[in-house]
DNA sequence: CTGTGTGTTCAAGAATTTTTGAACTTTTGA
DNA sequence: TCAAAAGTTCAAAAATTCTTGAACACACAG
């Protein structure tokens, strides 16, 4: 008994995680795409906005979003939804374009700018509700049976101090990443 | 143009963050479950994993499996697959048992332990993996045409700053939130 | 204007993940 | 030793999430 549940995202097909599945990339591009690829996974992000970090992170030059799906094998649509996403989150900008047609993107490679733009985008919300959601289970508490009143106060009070902590961590985890 | 892609997780149903879909639960039971639901969401959990903590979190006595499976209404199945993950990452644990039949389970509280628990099990192994990731990456760099090397090496090593910040950022995060 | 190159949107289909339920194993108490 | 209770497993069904592709906008050069 050593597999544990849901540990593991079956990362469909090739063996023994070698650069897969890649079309038209070189080595050293298909390389970073699957890293990213796996790093979207960890995050909770589509496939295809990992590969679209990776592809520009690794590529010298800036690319349109028609080179990004062509050369990544996915649809204009993909292409146009993950490059929007990556956007909006900073982790990704428009380069200076010198006269041509289209639009080209550039990754961002500042740690900093990438995990606060995370973060800010993925999880303050949450910890935003998570206000709202306390105080309906303080409200709660106080019209349960009067027996476990006091029990149950405690173990609310306790998920205050969690939201405190995390509310308090974020801060210090942009700056430790920082610069 | 305010909706932000993949940043919305669709919570079937209910209207508007009221405690949702949960039968036989009491008020404050619901509440809770439903808050934990979201958590798990966030760090990329199944719901019912998220159920199972939240009723146990909540729960001021021990609940077997069957009770679990009861009072959230989900298969046995789940209910034993969703426990036995809790308990390899240390969320809940069994409770001594007073001569009674089955095992109880009743929730870790503790915000370091869960947070260690979850760090270790999930990202942890990521950042092992990343390692071999990094040095093949190196090696790809070397063969890459000369015009390009010197770029390309800058951004393979600031993706090993990146690991290394990971990695030193595990055990303060664990410290943080510690005791 | 109009035709072409770019980019967006979104419903339908594909892929993936989670849940179920029934068969099976283990444990317990008599 | 046996029958019932408790718990586990896993293939198939259900639910969810992601991707596609075609229809739609928009800008701009001719």
């Amino acid at each position: 008994m050593a597999q544990i549940a849901y540990s593991t995202k079956t990362t469909t097909g090739t063996p023994m995680g070698m650069p897969s599945s890649v079309g038209g990339l070189a080595p050293l591009e298909a390389e970073a795409v699957d890293l990213f690829v796996g790093l979207a996974q960890v995050v909770g992000l589509p496939k295809s906005v990992g590969q679209i970090y990776g592809l520009l992170y690794i590529s010298v030059e800036p690319l349109s979003l028609d080179a990004v799906a062509v050369r990544l094998d996915i649809s204009k649509g993909s292409a146009s939804q993950g490059l929007k996403f990556l956007r909006s989150t900073g982790a990704i900008r428009l380069a200076e374009l010198d006269g041509s047609r289209s639009d080209r993107y550039e990754a961002e490679t500042g740690l900093r700018a990438l995990a606060s733009g995370f973060l800010k985008e993925q999880i303050e919300p949450h910890l935003e509700s998570g206000e709202e959601r306390l105080g309906r289970l303080r409200r709660l508490v106080a019209e349960a049976p009067a027996t476990q009143r006091k029990v149950l106060a405690a173990r609310v009070d306790r998920l205050g101090t969690w939201h405190q902590r995390a509310a308090g961590m974020l801060p210090l985890l942009i700056r430790f990443l920082g610069k």
